[in-house]
DNA sequence: CCAACCCATACGTTTTCGGTATGCCAATGG
DNA sequence: CCATTGGCATACCGAAAACGTATGGGTTGG
């Protein structure tokens, strides 16, 4: 059952002879009865009736038919879809995010996305901060915006902004009614910390900071997100130092404030596989930097 | 765009491995792989991520897969189908009946068919006397039930069973209280006559009957059907002979009394153009005589 | 470091397809 | 009534495509 056959008896089914159709086809007439009477006999049963003045349908033929143009059309729809998907004007794109960049990134995001690539199936994951780097691998995502950038030699990283560490406390601490707190100012109190992704769970993102200014600061909690961190800051078990970002999500009763002489920063990355050949990539990255620019 | 690429395509989709696909299509591994290859650059995007551990399919080799495994199954679906066609399994059998008939055959008739052919879309058409014959050679039935058979070289005819006349007359009439009647009785009274297909509408049926007994009827009217033959008896206009199944479709008021020593009759044929490969044709015709047996 | 596995490439053989030439049949027209 | 025309079928030849065998290259696992 060859596709050619079918689209030789399409086209001598709508012109009604052998002769026309061989001549919309651009070939000769004799090889184009011959291919009609092979597929006849891969039938097993006469598709056309043989008049004096061209050919017509058998009931069988129109059977036939009806299936064949549909066959055909899907089979050239399917190369067309193929190439959609390819060259990025139609398929899916699985975008992770780690929940830090929810607030900040997502509502100018998703709207600039949706505008860029009208034809395409996005989906959005959340990531945490232990998985993103397997989710990232087996393709549970195209493509993944962090903070901080993922760090894997089959993981390709483009940065698109960063953001500064700011001091995060309850309304009601006494450093609240500073301006930009000073490191010093923080010595022995009890910190609530996020572990930074490339070092395991005990370490956190802001060791050297604290180490470069001598302050230490006594490990309250270890928490995954910045959510939980400011709940534990609400709750009065520390302080926290968090990205400025993470501002935007924050519960009643929380404020930030800079640190003063700080230029510390976490940077926001987009990142993917190395090997993923989708076209969606270079398009994400573009709006992703949109969306970051004016944070 | 060939069927066979896109056969060889789902299969090596289907075993994500060239070799184990090969091994099932019954080919070698490199033809194959040589068919994929074309097959990519028929479509201008690569298929297969190629692993070191066999193929896995690309987002464009997914869009294809889906529409590629349809126009698949489509096109052996029509082949399957046509052949169906062929052999009379399915297909469409367009009836043609003369409205004499209806009441008498139909009922048993159509049962019978479709418990025959149940693939079968079966369509019944009422057929007038003037109009049968072009229906036939026309296509536009498939078969026709007629009485009597249709005379033309195109078309063949099985007689499959014959009705006699009878003696058409008001309840009131007082022939209606004879037994068999006398032609001898009917010399001079007016006849509502049917024409006879094959002779022109200035026909009848009975003229050689009437001319064998030498009996002279007037002809009142001129009518198509047996139906309004029958209203015009009831109405006084004259009598009628008309075959013994018109009964089954009389109203009341009139009454059939056999005429004596008459064994004149017409036939009920099945007809259809002799060019026709329509296996359902010999179906038809068991099931129509089933119908007719017991008349 | 070698063996196993899997895909890609190369080349010769075979199948199949398309083109040209021609025959056959029926309908049409003088 | 014969010639012409229009349409499909058949025969043969050259060209293209596909298949098989042999072989190379790269990665995984022992």
């Amino acid at each position: 059952m060859d596709l050619r056959r079918l689209r030789y008896f399409v086209a001598v089914a709508e012109a009604r002879s052998i002769g026309k159709a061989a001549e919309r086809l651009r070939m000769a007439q004799p090889p184009l009865s011959v291919q009609i009477r092979k597929l006849e006999a891969e039938i097993g049963a006469p598709l056309f009736r043989r008049g004096t003045r061209g050919m017509d349908l058998t009931e069988a033929g129109q059977a036939l038919l009806a299936r064949a143009s549909e066959a055909l059309a899907l089979a050239v729809d399917g190369a067309e879809a193929a190439r959609a998907v390819a060259s990025g004007r139609r398929g899916r794109l699985s975008v992770g995010y780690m929940f830090v960049l929810a607030n900040a990134v997502l509502p100018r995001l998703i709207p600039e996305l949706r505008r860029s690539v009208p034809g395409v199936d996005l989906e959005f994951a959340e990531l945490s901060a232990t998985t993103r780097e397997a989710r990232v691998l087996d393709r549970g995502v195209t493509v993944a915006l962090c903070m901080p950038a993922i760090n894997h030699p089959e993981i390709q990283v483009a940065r698109i902004g960063a953001q500064p560490f700011m001091l995060v406390m309850p309304t009601s601490s006494p450093l609240a009614r500073l301006g930009p707190v000073p490191m010093a100012r923080l010595h022995g109190r009890p910190l609530i910390a996020l572990p930074h992704p490339d070092h395991g769970p005990a370490s956190s993102a802001v060791v050297p900071l604290l180490r470069r200014h001598q302050v230490v600061m006594p490990i309250a909690s270890r928490v995954e997100t910045v959510h939980s961190a400011m709940s534990l800051v609400l709750a009065g078990e520390g302080l926290a130092i968090l990205p400025a970002c993470a501002q935007l999500g924050a519960p009643r009763g929380i404020v930030f404030r800079p640190l003063r002489d700080v230029t510390d920063s976490l940077d926001i990355a987009v990142c993917w596989r190395r090997d993923s050949q989708s076209p969606l990539i270079k398009t994400f990255l573009k709006c992703a930097e949109k969306a970051v620019a004016r944070l």
